[in-house]
DNA sequence: TTCCCTGCAAACATTTTGCAGCACT
DNA sequence: AGTGCTGCAAAATGTTTGCAGGGAA
């Protein structure tokens, strides 16, 4: 997704462009993995002095109300990340150090034979965490990218 | 898990045995599903009219040191609910309303045969989300529990 | 010009910490 | 009696809300 799709789709929704909301747009096509709402703003800040959280917490919150970014709780914490391009039903491989997601299409909903008598499935949830290739092989990627 | 069991474990470990650990136990060991802290502070104080939130805070600390509760991070916030008794790798269907879990033993990870390049999975999650029979049928147990 | 967006301040919710007194062992 | 547990108070975090001024359309 570009910036230039999610300025537009702001514009057609009647929302106003600010320079905030398109450094925003970059953070998040610019960026591969999940970001807290504390990373938005400690990104934000360093191109706007004058930042504040409440307006990092109000604009994540439009965009995910209008489907560009979705919401995912880690045992830390809510992270935010650009919404998944496809409409296909997938998975995520996700990486454990810049938490760079991967799609796949393998669903294990397939396999699953037995529900427990009279259960009723709505949803599922299945992740695999590791580490992916630049994590492994470069080191102190990582370090650096901190 | 028995209460009688729990109380032993800390015992062994040299922590006292209060009135309020007791009834913490018991709160656990009665409800299957998921607590947050709120909801266990909100049925202790029903008993120990003085109880604090920081003291909830502490043994849940204390019982999840000890292995005896599990942490889970849900859409709306950390729970907590008694560890499995068995060591045996499974997953587990998850009641959307009572928050009920139940165990199964199938695993998809021995049929996902492709990683993305370089990719080295470290753990997975994988859990089925529903409703149980109980709350289906009942259709108002819910609201009587509420 | 209009009205949305922003920053500020403050409120609110959740979780943690220091301390003194009380209770378990 | 000794030490760990508890309640209280307060602080630290994370998130939300009301308001007035500034900026996008």
């Amino acid at each position: 997704m570009e910036v230039q799709e999610i300025i537009q789709a702001m514009s057609n929704k009647g929302m106003r462009i600010t320079e905030q909301r398109k450094t925003l747009a970059r953070l998040f096509v610019d960026h591969e993995g999940y970001l807290t709402p504390k990373e938005v703003y400690e990104a934000m800040v360093q191109t706007y002095a004058g930042m504040s959280f409440d307006t990092v917490y109000r604009n994540l919150r439009v965009l995910q109300e209008m489907d560009i970014v979705e919401q995912f709780m880690f045992e830390d914490g809510i992270k935010f990340r650009l919404r998944c391009h496809t409409d296909e039903h997938h998975h995520h491989f996700i990486c454990l150090e810049c938490e760079r997601t991967i799609p796949f299409h393998y669903c294990p909903m397939d396999h699953v034979q037995q529900y427990p008598e009279g259960f009723k499935p709505v949803k599922h949830k299945f992740d695999i965490y590791g580490y992916c290739e630049t994590c492994q092989s470069g080191q102190s990627r990582q370090a650096a990218a901190r």
